[in-house]
This record gives structure tokens, sequence and C-alpha cells, in this order.
RNA sequence: CGGGCGGUAGCUUAGCCCGGUAAAGCGCCUGGUUUGGGACCAGGAGAUCGCGAGUUCGAAUCUCGCCCGCCCGACCA
């Protein structure tokens, strides 16, 4: 059924159509995922945004523990003359950095920064647990706060103080550590397209868009509704920049001391801004079923007391046989169920349920899904069973969907005349011939209003001209352009 | 950080220009009637008008400073 204007402006989420960052915004509060708080470019993750996080990390964690990653927690505060070691790592932080000062009343000898990322504290720490190259590889992750003092900021997407996971990983050989990289940007892959059904692109970042101190960044890229892209994921390889700064060596086989190689990789609360970038619409949130807090939301209906009691009952078994396979709600809530269905709704929960009278009667439930609304019966005692399946099911729609909106705002400019008219007449992903020189890149970020090469992907199908489509000098790579949170 | 706009009950806003101690809808509470897509009727609670100072007999309203948000710019692993 149609949803009227009148019911909209009472719901107060802004039509996607009408302003995409009003939308967003409208959907996160109203979700309750999140909300601004007190203090200039931070918020407050509520209960549904951090049942969210708990999933992310859940998963995440799991991977990497597989792979022998171990948990740390590192200080929150790093002294000033070790933040400084590493030139170009401080370059591009410095001006972002909160300081402390003061402790008490007394001024510090030497002020401390609040960890911006942990790089310089990790690598000041862990270079004493390492001595020899059986040390190695020494695997660290943190979960972790960090802040950064954003001049502009957006709930999830950039915040002054945010939520994340920062891997810090010390090997023994280039090959070692490089291939850390690369396989944590796989995991990463699979948190986006497994878990939270964005497709991605994974790839080679640009000079431009690499981390201050790094020798390389790669990331997976994701494209939102509004055809803009969200680097949802990074994975750093540092060579021996930062061992050389904070002089994190080991004894290798041959006797001799060495230098390190490092990493850093880290995915954050921004991927929850993602999602529902990549899933909502106007009714509000559409949950990725594998991270969603409530799979599946009973709305029990009845006419009194009596009835109350017998859809009690008639629920008792099914969630009995609910319990530990999917995760669910009975709303029991004093209120009509038109009114449970758009709670639920808002909140992007991927299954309703309906239990009344009628099913109680035919020992039946009816099922309902957030993206189509149809209405589908459903015998009780398989339940289960098919919620199950319906759920993978879901996801695999979900992901398809996405999938196709990607593909629909792709395109593959050969000139630089379409280039421009893909740039200047809407928003999308554009794959191109690149000469991966700076100064073309930065030339087209000024002109296209803000396009910038999101990366280099790792796999390119198809051929492209061998002139780059801005600057038409040889082309040495193929990358993805498009505009980005 | 520069330019513009805004902040009034939990939410969305009116009132501000032209000063006289705050209003509506939604939400909330109580009772009744209802309940398969955001119900209805009646009653009720709820606001130091973002914070602080100033002008004035009197400030939501005028002035100044600060805080928070939005838009544009600069900035942004």
């Amino acid at each position: 059924m149609a949803v009227s204007e009148e019911q909209d402006y009472v719901k107060h989420i802004t039509k996607m159509s009408v302003d995409f960052d009003k939308w967003y915004t409208d959907v996160v509060r109203k979700a309750e995922l999140a909300d601004y708080a007190p203090i200039a470019g931070t918020m407050v993750l509520r209960p549904l945004g951090t049942a969210t996080w708990d999933a992310i990390r859940r998963a995440f964690d799991d991977l990497i523990a597989e792979s022998g990653h171990e948990n740390w927690i590192f200080p929150l505060l790093i002294p000033e003359d070790v933040f400084m070691k590493e030139a170009e790592h401080v370059e591009g932080f410095a001006p972002e950095v909160a300081w402390v000062t003061r402790g008490g009343k007394e001024e510090l000898a030497v002020p401390l920064v609040v960890r911006p990322t942990s790089e310089t504290i990790i690598g000041t720490i862990v270079r004493k647990y390492i001595q020899s190259h059986r040390d190695l590889p020494l695997l660290t992750n943190q979960w972790a706060n960090v802040v950064r003092w954003e001049m502009r900021t957006r709930l999830f997407l950039r915040s002054r103080e945010f939520y994340w996971q920062e891997g810090h990983t010390f090997h023994a050989t280039p090959e070692d550590a490089q291939s850390e990289v690369l396989q944590i940007l796989d995991n990463y892959r699979e948190i986006a397209e497994d878990w939270l059904a964005v497709p991605v692109i994974p790839g080679r970042k640009t000079e431009v868009e690499k981390f201050a101190g790094a020798q390389f960044t790669n990331s997976i890229e994701g494209m939102m509704r509004d055809g803009l892209a969200l680097q949802m994921g990074t994975s750093h390889y540092f060579g021996q920049n930062f061992s050389t700064a904070y002089d994190i060596g080991f004894t290798n086989r041959e006797n001799r001391r060495e230098l390190c190689y490092t990493t850093s990789w880290g995915i954050s609360w921004r991927l929850i801004g993602g999602l529902v970038m990549a899933h909502g619409d106007d009714s509000g949130l559409v949950m990725p079923p594998r991270v969603a807090p409530v799979q599946a939301a009973i709305v029990p209906i009845f006419r009194d007391e009596e009835g109350r009691e017998s859809v009690s009952r008639f629920l008792t078994p099914i969630t009995a046989a609910l319990k530990g396979r999917v995760r669910h709600r009975v709303d029991w809530r004093d209120s009509r169920p038109g009114d449970k269905y758009a709670h639920w709704e808002v909140r992007g929960v991927p299954f309703r349920i309906e239990a009344g009278p009628r099913d109680v009667e035919a020992g039946q439930v009816v099922l309902v899904d957030r993206l189509s609304r149809e209405k589908r019966p459903v015998p009780a005692a398989r339940l289960a069973d098919r919620l199950v399946d319906e759920l993978k099911a879901y996801h695999e729609a979900l992901f398809e969907r996405a999938r196709r909106f990607h593909a629909e705002h792709t395109t593959h400019p050969q000139t630089k005349q379409e280039f421009r008219d893909f740039f200047e007449n809407g928003n999308g992903f554009a794959w191109a011939a690149f000469c991966d020189r700076t100064e073309c890149e930065l030339e087209l970020k000024d002109q296209l209003g803000g396009v910038t090469a999101r990366n280099k992907p790792f796999k390119v199908d198809g051929d492209f001209p061998d002139r780059c489509v801005w600057c038409e000098r040889a082309a040495t790579t193929v990358a993805v352009f498009a505009r980005a949170y």
C-alpha cells in the first residue's frame, strides 16, 4: 500500500529522492542507530547501532583469529616525541590531532596526543617483544576508539571520535608483510559482501589517496545509493618506514640484525553508515540479515485477554524452535499491529511474522519480508527451518540488488568527453585508463568537482585505451573514478 | 576555520520583524472504545524558549560572547 505524503511527514524521514543527505541523517536517527552527542562532531551509538557494530566485530574477530591474529589493548595517549618520529605520518595527521596538555592542574612536561591511529605507540611498545625472527610475524589487533579533529563531520562516516579495529603486524620479510596486506583486504571484502551484502572493488590506492607513511595502501570501495563511493576498509604496507623510525628490529637466521616489515589495516563503524546508504529506502533502514540484531520481529494480534493468551500459547513452541537459530523478538508492546509493523520496518528488520486468531486456527503464521512486503502463510511447525533458508535468500537478494545498482551506475568512458559528461551529469563509478600521475589526478579532481581515483582495481576485465582518459598521455593502469564520502 | 542559515515540550514547528512571561500537531500518561498497515474519544503531564551576559519597569523577541546542528567552501588514512 502506498504511503501518503501526510504519513511521511509524520514519520519525518525525508525522501531519498528529495535530499539524500537529509534522508541519511533522518534514517540514522529515526531508526535509533545513533544520534548527535553534545560535543561537536561526536555521536552516541544507541543500542541498535551498538548491536550491529558488535555483530560486525564478532564476524571480523573470528576471521582474523583463524589466521593467528591476537587482540591487544594499547594506550589511548601518545607522548608527543613518540608521535613525531615518522615524518610523513606526522605531516598527514598533525592537522587533526587532539592534544592533552594538562593533568589535573599541572601542565604536562611532554604533551600527549589522543591517538588518531596507533602505529607510533604500538611500534614503540611491541619492539621490546620482538627479538628474533622466531618472534615473527607478530600479528596484533585492537578494537578501540580514536580521535581525529575533522572539520566537517557526518554521522558514522566522519566523526571526531570513532570506533574501529586497527591491526598492526610485524614481519621478517616484505613478501610476508605484503601477503598479510592482501589477506586482510580479502577479509574486508568478505565482511562487506558476505555479511553486509555490499559489493566492493578491491584495489590499490593512488599516491594522492594513500595513507600517510605507507609505501602503498589497498582499499575496498563500495557504491552508495546516491552513486558516491565509500571507502569501506583499508590495508597498508609500510615496508620499513615505521620500523626505521621506531627501531623495530630482530635478529635474522644469519644472526644479523634487521628491521621489521610492517602493516596496518582498519575498518570502522563507518561500515554501518555504508550499510544504511547501500540498502536503505524511504521507509528507513534495510538491515543485512547476518548482522541484523533482530532478524525476525513477531507481532502477535489479538482482541482481548483470552485472545492474547491463545496467541501466547501458540507462539511458545514457535519461539522455542527459533531459539539459537534466528534472532527474534516478540513484540508484546501495548499498541496496534500497524504501529508495530512501522516500528520494525524503520529499523530494517528483515522479516516480520504476524500471528493472529486466524493463524492460531490454521496452525500457521504470516511471513512478511522487508523488501517485498508480500504476505506469505507458513505452517507454524516449519517456521524455524523456513526462516533460516529465507534469511539466506534475503541476503542474496539484497546483495544482488546492490550489485545490480552498482553495475547500472558504472561506466567505462573511452574518451575525456565521455568521462566529463558522466560526472557533470551525475554520479557513479567510471573505470578508465589512467596515467597514474598525481598532477593529473589533482587536476581532474579540481575540474570535476571532487572526482578522485578511488583505487586501481586488482581485477580488470575488458580492453581499455592506451591513453589516459584525462591528460591523454600514455596510460599505465586502470582506475575507478568517483566522488567519495 | 571562512561565508550563509538555524536551535522554542521527547519530535516537527508557529510566535521573534513591532518586548508584556509561551502555542499547535505528533509522541507520552490515565480511562474508555479498539486491534490483520502508523486508530478514535475524553482528560492530563510535560519548556529554566541552546548557554551566559547586557539593554529595559519587563526579554523567546533587541545587543554582544560562547556552545550545538545544517548548507557552501577550505580540509579530510
